[in-house]
RNA sequence: GGGGAGAUUCCCGAGUGGUCAAAGGGGGCAGACUGUAAAUCUGUUGGCGAUGCCUUCGUAGGUUCAAAUCCUUCUCUCCCCA
């Protein structure tokens, strides 16, 4: 089977894992242009970069000509779906989802550009929050079985752990979106994670029912990483797109150190980098280091934008370049007053202060295993003071072991 | 509604009166090795300038010289029956 160019796309970047009806969306989308939507509940104030593989999917299809609908779940948040989950997410306010809304989509505004006409922005708060609940029942409650629900993967792992009549819910929720979508839009596709599947093709039978339609559903395969760890995640907490709760330069960092297994993955998944210049790129001969800054620089590019890209290589540069030469303004940093620097202060106070450790506990840990390094030079007394004769051109450059950076700017 | 089991430190999970800041594993952090990778090995992993003190074993009380461990209240979860 020939593929239409959007589906090609995909298929050769690894998007896809399995799809309702492949060849007839192949055929629908050669036809004409087609509308599809894809859901992001606003669980959090901004998303992080295990969010990112839905959208990147839509903004390839936008660019071969269809017509995304980017869903914000502000409806479905106030329910929780408990695909893939192994129990019950703690509930949301409405004020806070509200606000979850506000600040995603001027995330992914950023990212995806929706004029209103080739594309759009929806909140399912819309059709969702004042529903009826016995005209629901009536109207669509009907067409679920639930000896059927009972069957789906999602459920059948909650019979364990315990799952709630408003998370059951969830399903004819998205459902419902879906009949929404193709009634408003003549939305005739959506794409989702696979742990989507399950209300995807809920959501199909819920329309065939109600309206006589085929529409279709495609999903990704759930990204994972080479050591098996979740997707996004650091040590720090999850990789979120908003820089003040993940720093452009941490962002960076990130991407600039991904598995050797996945860099190939992931420059096909998060850049839009054709897929003879990633060839090139990871061809056997080349450096995998030049491949993963290119990964990195790319993708932070694409969220924070070049001028904040381009700090953060050259922040990296510096700090791993070792002749300390470069650019420091993406480095994490604080601001500390030269007068305190002129009374001293010490090496587990300081680093206390910054990111770089939790507690003052962890400070002495660190520096009596010989994990602390003031301006290259490595501390072990925990009695060290740290004097103003430290601070180089108004900064003192802090490492905890030998990958972690830190800026304190003396004032 | 009745009966049973359970809630432990970031996660899983031991612990059933003092020797428990709490086994073991995972994860994290650091050291060695390296390529800012992986794998491996070692150390470390509540807070505090500390051979001690403070906070933590679902919540609130109580018994005791002493409680994660015993009693009572409450909250929540799971299982069986209705």
């Amino acid at each position: 089977m020939e593929l239409c160019e959007g589906l090609q796309v995909l298929q050769d970047r690894g998007f896809i894992q399995q799809c309702t009806d492949l060849e007839g969306l192949n055929n629908a989308m050669k036809a004409a242009p087609i509308t599809f939507y894809v859901g992001v509940d606003p669980t959090g104030p901004s998303i992080h970069v295990g969010h990112m593989v839905p959208v990147f999917a839509l903004a390839h299809l936008k660019r071969s000509g269809h017509k995304p609908v980017l869903l914000l779940g502000g409806g479905t948040a106030r329910i929780g779906d408990p695909s893939g989950k192994t129990e019950m997410r703690k509930m949301l306010t409405y004020e806070d989802i509200n606000e979850n809304v506000q600040s995603i989509q001027k995330q992914l505004s950023a990212v995806v550009t929706m004029d209103g006409k080739n594309g759009w922005f929806v909140n399912n708060a819309d059709w969702l929050a004042n529903l009826n609940y016995i005209d629901f029942l009536r109207e669509i409650g009907v067409h679920f079985s639930v000896n059927r629900m009972l069957t789906f993967e999602a459920y059948k792992k909650r019979m364990e752990t315990g799952l709630t009549f408003i998370e059951f819910n969830y399903q004819l929720l998205q459902s419902y979106d879906y009949l929404e979508l193709y009634r408003r839009k003549k939305c005739t596709l959506q794409i989702g994670g696979d742990d989507q599947w399950g209300n995807i093709v809920a959501g199909i039978d819920l329309v065939r029912r109600e309206e006589k339609a085929e529409v279709f559903g495609l999903t990704f395969p759930l990204i994972t990483r080479a050591d098996g760890k979740k997707m996004g995640k650091s040590e720090q907490g999850a990789i979120f797109l908003d820089p003040t709760m993940c720093s452009v330069y941490d962002f960076y960092q990130y991407w600039r150190n991904v598995d050797d297994r996945d860099v190939e993955k992931f420059l096909k998944l998060f850049t839009f980098l054709s897929l003879d210049e990633i060839k090139t790129i990871c061809a056997p001969d080349a450096d995998i280091n030049k491949a993963k800054e290119v990964l990195a620089w790319e993708y932070t590019k694409l969220i924070h934008g070049k001028e904040k890209a381009d700090e953060a290589i050259a922040a990296a540069k510096a700090a791993f370049g070792g002749d300390g030469q470069g650019d420091l303004e993406a480095m994490p940093s604080i601001e500390i007053a030269e007068s305190e620097f002129e009374a001293g202060i010490n090496i587990m106070d300081l680093f206390a202060r910054t990111s770089l450790c939790a507690s003052k506990s962890e400070a002495r840990r660190l520096v009596s295993q010989g994990g602390a390094i003031v301006n290259d030079e490595k501390i072990t007394d925990i009695d060290f003071i740290v004097k103003a004769g430290a601070v180089k051109d108004g900064n003192i450059i802090l490492k905890a072991g030998k990958k972690r950076f830190f800026r304190v700017i003396v004032k």
